[in-house]
DNA sequence: GTCACTGCAAACTATTTGCACGGAC
DNA sequence: GTCCGTGCAAATAGTTTGCAGTGAC
């Protein structure tokens, strides 16, 4: 069983970069992270643990740990790009509310068969693919209601 | 038939705001755009038609043509905000090639159906979507197998 | 006549980059 | 010992905002 630091470690030999104490600890922190975060979440978070890596060091390291496929953005924000960890994870989706902010993910296979359908008939090869819906969850519906 | 002029107008009207002739020629010019495009795109289109309406304006301008439905943001670019208007399409989910940029819109009625059943599911009232598969398109892929 | 709208330039915010020093290999 | 990596501060790029004059209603 590989684990993520290895991959990181392989990924970082084949491009000739170095596993510097920094990139252990962002990837160490980006794994804990079992939210969506953004750069300057994860800033206080080392900061509490603390490190004191700069955020410069952050957005250098970012594409790294993503062209290893250990994270990756999300679609999801208008302002700041926010990422997830992938590293074991199966490919989901997501439903935002408008109003409260709150992420739930789901997975469905049927939506997944159809999409890679769809690539087909086009001629195209997929590498990824997002799917956000937004609108308002439950508890916000019946806040609005009253 | 009410037009998109009118759509905008109301809404407009029913907000206390004004219908100014910069509005109107930037609500002209975003539906004459057929593709995707950003803020930038639609200056420079902008100042082709000899009108001289600063950045800031349509930056106040796009909120207002968003919230009264007549187009979106789309969720496709890391960097620039992209948009497209929405009067009279319906909608649909982008392909896009990580190559050459080129984008594929479809739609999928099954697709659609699925997504409102998993919103069902969750108690949860969809407002809007987003769906952008990225990979490579025919062409490049026959390009890079080169 | 009022109050929203505009252009301008300055401010802001997220991200990137040049540089000189330091450390992984 | 060689480059790559780091922090810092300055630079960029997209977007927002304060202000004073203008115009839709």
């Amino acid at each position: 069983m590989i684990t993520a630091e290895d991959k990181f470690r392989n990924y970082l030999k084949m491009k000739g970069l170095k596993f510097t104490p920094e990139r252990k600890m962002i990837l160490k922190t980006v794994l804990s992270l079992h939210t969506h975060f953004d750069v300057d979440q994860l800033y206080e978070r080392l900061r509490k643990e603390n490190s004191d890596i700069s955020r410069a060091t952050i957005y250098r390291t970012f594409p790294l740990l993503i062209d290893s496929g250990i994270m990756k953005e999300t679609l999801l924000c208008r302002d700041k790009t926010k990422y997830e960890h992938i590293f074991g994870h199966k490919h989901h989706d997501h439903i935002i509310c408008l109003k409260c902010g709150r992420v739930i993910e789901f997975r469905d296979e049927e939506i997944e068969r159809l999409q890679k359908a769809v690539c087909k008939k086009y001629g195209f090869k997929p590498v990824e693919h997002k799917l956000g819906i937004r609108g308002y969850c439950r508890e916000c519906q019946s806040k609005m209601g009253e």
